[in-house]
DNA sequence: CGGCCTCTTGAACATTCTCAAATTCGGTGG
DNA sequence: CCACCGAATTTGAGAATGTTCAAGAGGCCG
């Protein structure tokens, strides 16, 4: 990393250092310890290490968002990243700025407003969930690339099952309509109508 | 507020100019501006105003929580507040220290988990919904006072009818132990006995 | 006492879960 | 290019959990 950050240096990238992960890669692990993160682009898991052992969801992070701070605080991730659609991270704070109190208080704004939208995908009807999910990874171009179904599951608290057939639901209600590549409809990829939301 | 602060500087009271909280008082309302607060005891609960115009639910504000503090930025609240238990505020940020970074990396840190903690509260079977509601609520002394069954349902997007179920389980299986006081027992106040729960 | 609010409880109902079995997708190696 | 594999997705049917609606009990305050 330190060996990195010369080579950065020297060729004047422009958010310096950034990394780039693929859809599903983890970015790093509770407990461990590490860099903070802000995210450019894409949407990142979080997940929590619960009691049993297991990980569960605790958060989403997009745009703009910090993740990972505490790490620069207690020295370890409380909770575990991974990339639910291609994302870039840059390492934060941006190195010459100090992280100014301006700045820091903004992002604790955005953080409870974050952690209000990620409480309301776990609230209300089934369908009602998955829109507002889909209305959250929208782009502003109107189109979406979907999570796993496991992961859409994770998110909502509800089943696999139960989201695959929403999707199809809204697929049929030309709500979501697949992206076609080479004539093979992909499951993930979608061209996003609200409008058709009020044929359900 | 005036006169209570001319009070509070006489009489050397710790956090200099706090404001203390009935149950179920409204502490300040979305869109309109003013202070920032730090919780410095009791619950606060935030509510977003959704689309259609009714205010839901958002997240939860405990001890050593800051909320309010995009007003500083926006000059209006994101969230309306209401305490749900007794509980004392101090303006933020505290009189003399600017707020450090440092402290204020921590509040971050600290918002981020709390955000965990309350997407928990929606997810899983309702019984243990509300039995991890009433872990984060109970104090050291392990007593603790609910919020009216219709504040938990909201918390936990359950219904106030099943909130009342479960609590009466807990009650019946002795994890509940409802405060008596004259003789009367109280429908909010418990002593916590989680040994109880192998029994469910 | 009477009104109002919160809480409790029952019974029918709806949504979501569970389990099981196909089917499709994506990638790998011949 | 095609066959094949594991993972992800789709779909059905029955079971379970939580909801809804309705009625009544209890507490608080004027």
């Amino acid at each position: 990393m330190r060996l990195l950050s010369l080579i950065e240096r020297n060729t004047l990238v422009p958010p310096r250092l950034s990394r780039a992960c693929a859809v599903g890669e983890g970015i790093y692990r509770s407990g461990n310890d590490g860099l903070a993160w802000r995210v450019s682009c894409g949407v990142v898991r979080l997940d929590a290490l619960s009691a049993s052992g297991d990980s569960q969801f605790a958060s989403l992070a997009m745009a703009g968002d910090i993740i990972g701070c505490e790490a620069l605080l207690f020295g370890g991730y409380t909770f575990s990243a991974t990339a639910l659609t291609q994302c870039e991270l840059a390492p934060w704070p941006e190195g010459d700025t100090a992280p100014a109190g301006e700045s820091l208080l903004q992002s604790l704004a955005v953080a409870q407003k974050r952690a209000a939208d990620v409480v309301a995908l776990r609230g209300g009807e089934a369908l009602a969930r998955v829109v507002n999910l889909v209305r959250l990874l929208t782009d502003a171009s109107g189109s979406v690339v979907l999570p796993t179904r496991q992961d859409i599951a994770d998110i909502t608290d509800l089943r696999f099952e139960t989201i695959s057939r929403i999707v199809k639901r809204l697929e049929r209600a030309a709500v979501l309509l697949p992206v076609k590549i080479c004539g093979v409809h992909a499951t993930r990829s979608f061209a996003v109508n609200l409008a058709g939301l009020s044929a359900l």
